[in-house]
DNA sequence: ACCAGCGGGACATCCCGTTTGT
DNA sequence: ACAAACGGGATGTCCCGCTGGT
């Protein structure tokens, strides 16, 4: 086999990196595969070497992009207790997730660019979002399963809503505000 | 002139009717000034006579689709009390808003729509967003200041959410969990 | 109707002017619609407000360059007698024709890049062809209706054939003798 | 080194084969060194090995068909007198020759597809095509040097054009037509 | 020698926003 | 208000040249 096994999988990660980067700050239609492909470093035309279209591009990227973020990344080293989850949700509400951190969280950046789209970009939402919420049950260990997995739900909702509404809003005072709020009531419904 | 003043009126309020359902379905760039115009009942040819670019239109119909829309219609006839707000969280967070009311509210459908737009689109979203939170917050009428605003930002938040991504999702029974959990944890919030 | 109707009609013109030359000197496959649109001062997004495809320009401009050809316009403006056809001769048999005439003959200069295209190509072809044999018998007129249309076709392979071989030829020298010769035995074949 | 020399001699004529008929019969774009490899039983990897790029094996082919073609066997069993450049005249004229001959005279086949080639290209078509005047040049034995040379280029003008436009031609009675008044006027040539 | 396949560039076609003139 | 023409950009496909393993 040439140019070595690895060498395909490098050029695939460098290009699912660019990915999850530009789709989640840009939107699908707005990332060309000549601008993702220009940012990984290759050229178009090695684009279909890796993925058979641009939707396929998209939907791994969401899937690498859950994997790589540097807030998933946090997650996974928690232990699961409501402490870490206070902490989680300092880093997801914050301002930094909002403008620096790459790539973000595509549950929240995406959210309406999914809704668009194929079924099978749908369903890849669907299965993150699936993913996301266990989670927050994990560390939410409560008692009651009925109310923590209601909990769950709309803490989550609330989180992806904070942050894709902060990156919307043009007014840096109003995003601020908004996501303190959304960490403090959050961390309310934490203490029930 | 052979048309009348209120003629081209009509002909604008036909046009912002198709945007306000088109965009906030589909999104900005799903939609050509075709479809708008075709949708509308007139030709391409005409819009320009109306908006001065498709960004144009597409701010427009944000905000005429928050003044038209069912959900704000709504809102306009009711007292403000929590019970009021009670029922209004059931109409927004419900699937006849996700699947079936048009327009639906654009603060959800279009919240990651906006984000990579001009200035001057977030900008009118951040207008519409502060409306709706001083909305709410007149609904949320408490004491505590400081605690009725937290609470109606973070409760705006939760529903813009659950309305975002139940539109995403592609597994029906996983919206209605959602969108259950969001207005029973809403709900919670108004009481205390 | 807009852009005057002229308007259209010129730029269509201009489009064929480009597409005479460019593909009868260089073949279909090395003119890209960029090439020929770029030529006629146009960009491709135009293109195709006057062609379907690529194919359907070639097809007229096969046409367009038997017609605008400077020896499509000699012939016409000839008398029907032997000695006019001698001096078509001598101008079609020419280095002149060979390398610089623009649009040249593309009986000669497509004859072979026609057989690999489509039945509408070679249909367009094969009724350019019919139409200078039907000229070339019109100048030979014999008695003999036989032997003028045997003479007449024979006369047109050779015209052709000489000029698209010294397209292909690389030795000027070469080039000149086979054209002398090709004039003067055609001349001999006007006598008998 | 496990492969004998004589096998890759035998991989190399192989790929001249198919390449002579390939080319002669589509054009250069036409074929892709894939279709090449794929006609030869071998793969595309393997071609490198044989040819430094695509235009050093057609220029190869054009000298491996004309010396391998059915017409150019023929031509060399023959005894020179004007009787069997007569017959040779009817070989090569012939729809046989258009249709279904391989591989084909690429003098013939590829007049036009040459002429935009590099020079390295045009220059063995130039060499080819002198040996074949050459060669009628010996058949024709006059006294007259000067007539004979000039009746031999002319000649094989008719010829060449003849076939090549006959290629060319949709319609099958107007071919035929074609080749036979070549064929008869080149013999009247003959007896000149 | 042969093979599998990666990287790169180019191209036809399509679609859409905007402008122009009627 | 309309119709049409223009300009730009993007997608998927194809193919050449080359690389490195077998």
């Amino acid at each position: 086999m040439p140019y070595t096994p690895q060498h395909k999988q490098q050029s695939r990660e460098r290009i699912l990196d660019s990915a999850s980067r530009l789709f989640s700050r840009r939107g699908y239609d707005a990332v060309s595969i000549d601008d993702l492909m220009t940012d990984a470093g290759l050229t178009r035309g090695a684009f279909y070497n890796h993925f058979s279209d641009k939707t396929d591009v998209y939907t791994e990227a969401i899937t690498h992009a859950t994997i790589n973020s540097p807030i998933a990344q946090q997650k996974l080293c928690a232990t699961y207790d409501p402490a870490s989850l206070a902490s989680l949700l300092d880093s997801y509400l914050s301002s930094a997730h909002v403008y620096d951190v790459d790539p973000p969280c595509p549950l929240a950046f995406l959210v309406t660019d999914v809704g668009v789209r194929e079924p099978r970009v749908r369903s890849t939402y669907t299965r993150v979002f699936c993913n996301m919420t266990k989670f927050v049950k994990k560390f939410l260990n409560w008692k009651d399963r009925n109310k923590r997995d209601e909990t769950a739900l709309a803490l989550t909702a609330m989180m992806i809503g904070g942050v894709a509404i902060s990156r919307a809003l043009n007014d840096r005072e109003v995003v601020e505000e908004l996501l303190k709020c959304c960490r403090r009531t959050a961390k309310k419904l934490l203490e029930k």
